[in-house]
DNA sequence: TTGAAAGCGCTACCAC
DNA sequence: GTGGTAGCGCTTTCAA
């Protein structure tokens, strides 16, 4: 609740020179930088907020759009959240969190009222209703996901075609000819953009690399019984098919209902079947067994967002467009020849 | 963009005027109201934040504090964040995050930076750290969830000795004479402070009600396949010491374990056995059989957080103490009278 | 390398 | 019922 002006006084220089010394917008003698250091430590000084909003250029805070809705997977949603938290903080920014039925008036809100610099947008659906109010908006906006139209627009997301290929390219190179596809619901390939981008990559590449594939989706989302049980069903039928391989992109109870059947039918991993996971938030090498991945990693996409929500603040901003951040494969032991496979060296 | 003497000058009246006008402080003639709002209106105008914090009083900002630490029920979060979301909006007010590493220091820098009006404080551990800090700070706090040294501060919690003994009740009501408790994981009795409170609550109760228990508590959380396999445990642990109900203060999955398990052993619901949730955010409804509950309901805990909050800057704050929400009895069907008990009218 | 002072856009006091 | 205006506490020219 000290003012600059004690501050200054405390350290026998004016007002200016404090301001300068603590924003490092110009060159401050050693001495007098640490006379006004000390003052401010003594003294307890930070910048009134206000003032420096209304003086200043920037409020330093970025507005957050999370609608939280209550049939989403909450903990990504947490991941993300914390992880842009994480990454504004870095630069010195707060995160005011925007949700629900705020989502597009508390946009223009922050930004007409000049409460935020700039607005992160997350848990994007492919016609996001988002998308109309950021072209509208004074200050920039991010997207963490990539809207179906997003012209004009800087999005963030994890390159999820590439991930679905490089599981798909492991499996082969291990040897495996017909590969299996556990996804989400088929709800879910409507509200968000990202399950056809990697059902579309798996096919892709499976046709490149001449495998062949059996796609499945559970009829039923959730941690009921019931979910678990259209999980085992999916598993079964992509037995039948005859696949040595899998490839998850679903939640995490999915998973575990994946190892789970697997167990039931005494198929082990990887000795009798292949197990890859492409896009997961949460930890896959904390299932019975561990499971090779290629995950979405929230602080990947939440730094760059931020990164870009800076530079889109500077005088030299970023063109607009879609930024994919490139996946990476995460050895966890899950995938090995399939069974009866000739091992060739090399 | 527009700013206030622009409004003025369209309006044809003066700053202070549309400012009085805006915050409703002082009593304007109709047609000058009606100009104003018009002028408002077309100009899309809204009042510079920064300006306003720094020449008023308030921010109109709450800081919440929530850690989203990894391990926690992430739903359950979700669902308090939303909830004080929603009802700091009712008041005008905008939420700033604070997480992770930033609880404390972030609360000390939002007080003395004058960003925000007050804190909110999500999560709260027995020993939480955040407490030293709230008394310090030189803006008011108010905690949801009950840390063990509250002495000064303003908290507001379910009731959750009075849930359980609810629970208690409606079933010895019922005509059961032994009753089982399925809790949390021994772990979550030292992080949180509401387990041990349930079970007090139910151990109290039922010795009031002289009634005997048995208590359960599975030795493994989360939602992989051995944590189930650990409430199915416990769950035979408890009917074979006899119980014709389950009182269930654990997470989501948990109670589909015991549903699970019941269901296994041709345990019908509520024929066979009787069931109520104690203290859950989730929907109860939606497991099968549905469960009777006395849930944990964000919306209350944090609409009276946030309306504390806003008393607290009032000239008339109340008082420091614990404000306990009293929990509420919903019926879903899955409570008889324990087999072979003659039913009594009345 | 440092100071003085003009605003930033609003609120709220004082006057009418 | 309305208007004038002095700050709120900073940032940032302009001057030295």
């Amino acid at each position: 609740m000290a003012k600059i002006h004690e501050v200054a006084e405390a350290a026998g220089v004016s007002i200016s020179t404090v301001s300068y010394a603590l924003s490092g917008k110009r060159t401050i003698s050693a001495e007098t930088r640490r006379r006004i250091d000390d003052a401010v430590r003594e003294l307890d000084y930070r910048p009134n907020a206000g003032a420096r909003m209304l003086a200043g250029r920037r409020t330093n805070i970025f507005a957050l759009t999370e609608p939280f809705r209550a049939d989403t997977y909450a903990p990504a949603h947490m991941a993300f959240v914390l992880a842009t938290s994480i990454a504004a903080r870095r630069h010195d920014y707060d995160i005011l969190l925007l949700t629900d039925e705020e989502a597009s008036a508390g946009m223009r809100r922050v930004a007409t009222s000049g409460l935020a610099d700039g607005v992160i947008v997350l848990d994007v659906a492919p016609d996001d209703e988002r998308v109309a109010v950021a072209r509208l908006l004074k200050i920039p906006a991010v997207f963490v996901g990539v809207p179906t139209d997003h012209d004009g627009l800087v999005c963030v997301d994890l390159d999820f075609e590439q991930a679905a290929s490089i599981a798909v390219d492991h499996l082969v190179d291990a040897g495996h000819r017909a590969i299996g596809f556990v996804g989400h619901p088929a709800e879910a390939y409507l509200r968000s953009n990202f399950p056809p981008r990697v059902r579309a990559g798996f096919e892709a590449r499976a046709a490149d690399r001449d495998v062949r594939v059996a796609i499945g989706s559970p009829a039923i989302g959730g941690s009921s019984r019931r979910a678990a049980e259209s999980v085992h069903a999916t598993v079964a039928s992509l037995l039948e098919q005859g696949v040595t391989a899998l490839v998850l992109h679903c939640d995490d109870t999915a998973h575990a209902a994946v190892t789970e059947e697997l167990a039931r039918r005494g198929l082990r991993v990887p000795a009798d079947i292949s197990l890859v996971s492409v896009g997961a938030t949460f930890d896959t090498s904390a299932f019975h067994p561990p499971i090779d991945a290629v995950p979405l990693v929230p602080q990947a996409s939440c730094d760059l967002a931020i990164d870009l929500a800076m530079r889109l603040l500077s005088e030299a901003p970023p063109e607009p467009g879609v930024h994919l951040i490139a996946p990476e494969y995460r050895d966890r032991g899950s995938v090995a020849a399939p069974p009866g496979h000739a091992t060739t060296a090399g």
